[in-house]
RNA sequence: GAGCCGGUAGCUCAGUGGUAGAGCAACGGACUUUUAAUCCGUGGGUCGAGGGUUCGAAUCCCUCCCGGCUCACCA
């Protein structure tokens, strides 16, 4: 933490003469384009007709005709008199194709490109004899210079040499990963894809989606530790939010029927393949919905996010293969447990049951662990791995679920599910406790956890009781871990990338 | 937090005690339909940082920094 404020305060100042001999000869390049009038920094715009895949796309229409295009200079192949490069936008490659006596004195111009140099230019579209589309150069433009080299890899088809491979540096500069290596890239933005078609999916639906407070005096809706801040016109202390649920909840009391909110949280726990101190959040809350109901909705979710991103249902992972378009397995949470254990219900009568029962698993049982916490560890020890196929285990303990409806019939239980895929759990979701007089109930239970040591048990929040004795309608909840699921439908085991910028150490 | 592995040129990597290397990239030259262009030549390094052992350390030892993986933690 010291080290982070001495680097505010007191950063270090590079000055490029220190640079390599690269950087230095890419500066005199610049030096070079200044003295001849032609500052790439200088240019603020150049029209373009059609962004580069199109000129792939539309090449019968388009064969003969004059385009002007942009891009990066992604690789250069000079021979003599006539030039080959490759320029690079967000859609694609194209090939360029200068001649010498065509360009006249411009021609030497070329000397001063290099790759990762914004170009800018007009020709007309032919087809080499090899069979490529591109565009033959009648003018240019340097529309922006790389002083830095770039790191493209050299490519043939689909082989590619020398890539940034340094998972370090992927991060650390994620703009080079995204620009050399095209599977980051793809993984990346169908991540924004998926949150884009998530919107899609419930804006057809009528849910309305929301902002809520980052900042909040106490931090609640899930079972981790908050970051803390501080408000200095205020001097007060803040947290930052660990879950979308109390606030979405209030607006779902403010007659809000159906709502959603896609929004990062923050847990201040440990930094994993798994967990990012921030990761982004779907929450969404449906007035007069059940359980099933948003069972129902989970599995359509999933059907509509692959098909319209990924284009298909089926996803495979680890070589286990699993079908969207096929409706969820479904399990009682304590059926699944007895399957894969033999332990039952009885099990978990009383705390020195459910120890007892835990170690015979071999699972580690903390001193603040409730029955349900128990129960929980159970399910991520022994049966999650076993949930492969898209499943909802549902009926969790009801120590472990402070804000979710009982059921009628197991008052131990309560009407919560957990979606799980490739043995990860991606989805949370309740009917949701609107008796004010039981969440007061339940908030006391947590507090007392709290004041027994328990720093995840949820804070009693008398403002959330407040709203709800108002007037909460009954209501469906699902909270999705998009990162998670991300990760699983892109087939990553890192969280790290399927995260533009992950959090790393300061470097 | 623990264990294991790693950090060498712009990129990808070799180099286990004896003058820091290769390919690509860069630079100079040849080449007017190439596409990992080709051919000839040249330059380029705080070997993560600091300390130690040694006549001599990229290499062995210690400490630290950064990263990866596994475990722990994590609803």
């Amino acid at each position: 933490m010291h080290g982070t404020i001495r680097a505010m305060h007191d950063p270090v100042h590079h000055t490029l003469e220190e640079e390599s001999q690269l950087v230095q000869i890419r500066l005199q390049k610049l030096r070079q384009l200044r003295e001849l009038g032609l500052d790439p920094f200088a240019i603020e715009r150049y029209e373009t007709t059609h962004p580069l895949q199109a000129i792939h796309d539309e090449y019968e229409q388009l064969e003969g005709k004059t385009v002007a295009v942009a891009g990066r200079i992604a690789a250069i192949r000079k021979m003599g008199k006539a030039t080959f490069a490759h320029l690079m936008d967000s859609t694609g490659k194209l090939q360029i194709y200068l001649k010498a006596d065509e360009q006249g004195e411009k021609y030497d111009l070329i000397d001063l490109w290099d790759l990762g140099d914004y170009l800018g230019v007009q020709g007309f579209v032919f087809k080499t004899r090899t069979g490529e589309i591109t565009v033959h150069v009648q003018s240019f433009t340097m529309l922006a210079k790389a002083i830095r080299p770039v790191p493209f890899p050299k490519e043939k088809g689909e082989q590619r040499w020398y890539e940034l491979h340094d998972v370090e540096q992927r991060y650390r500069q994620r703009y080079l990963d995204l620009l050399v290596n095209p599977e980051s890239r793809q993984r990346l933005l169908a991540r924004c894809r998926m949150i884009r078609e998530i919107r899609r999916f419930l804006d057809e639906r009528s849910f309305l989606e929301v902002e809520t407070p980052v900042l909040q005096p106490m931090a609640g809706g899930a079972a981790a530790r908050p970051f803390v801040t501080h408000h200095n016109a205020l001097d007060r202390e803040f947290q930052l939010r660990i879950a979308l649920e109390l606030h979405l909840k209030r607006l779902l009391i403010g007659g809000i029927d159906r709502v959603y909110e896609i929004g990062r949280v923050f847990r201040n726990e440990g930094i994993s393949t798994r967990h990012n101190p921030e990761f982004t959040m779907l929450e969404l809350y449906q007035a007069y919905a059940n359980l099933e109901d948003i069972m129902s909705l989970v599995e359509e979710l999933f059907r509509h996010v692959a098909e319209r991103v990924f284009g298909t249902t089926v996803f495979e992972m680890h070589g286990v293969q699993v079908d969207f378009a096929r409706p969820w397995q479904r399990i009682r949470l304590m059926d699944a447990i007895r399957e894969r254990t033999g332990l039952t219900e009885a099990d978990f009568e009383t705390l020195e049951d459910a120890v007892r029962a835990a170690e015979k698993v071999g699972i580690y049982v903390e001193r603040k662990d409730t029955i349900g916490g128990i129960i929980e560890k159970v399910l991520e020890k022994c049966v999650a791995e076993h949930l492969q196929q898209p499943t909802f285990v549902y009926g969790f303990p009801i120590d472990t679920s402070p804000l979710a409806k009982r059921e009628p019939d197991n008052p131990r239980f309560t009407r919560r599910f957990e979606g799980y895929l490739f043995g990860k759990e991606v989805a949370n979701a309740f009917s949701e406790l609107n008796d004010p007089l039981e969440q007061r109930a339940r908030f006391e239970q947590q507090y007392a956890l709290r004041q027994a040591g328990d720093e995840e048990a949820h804070p009693f929040d008398e403002d959330f009781l407040h709203a709800m004795e108002y007037g909460m309608p009954p209501a469906g909840g699902l909270g999705i871990g998009i990162d998670r699921v991300a990760m699983l439908l892109t087939g990553t085991d890192s969280i790290r990338e399927v995260i533009f910028f992950p959090q790393m150490r300061e470097g």
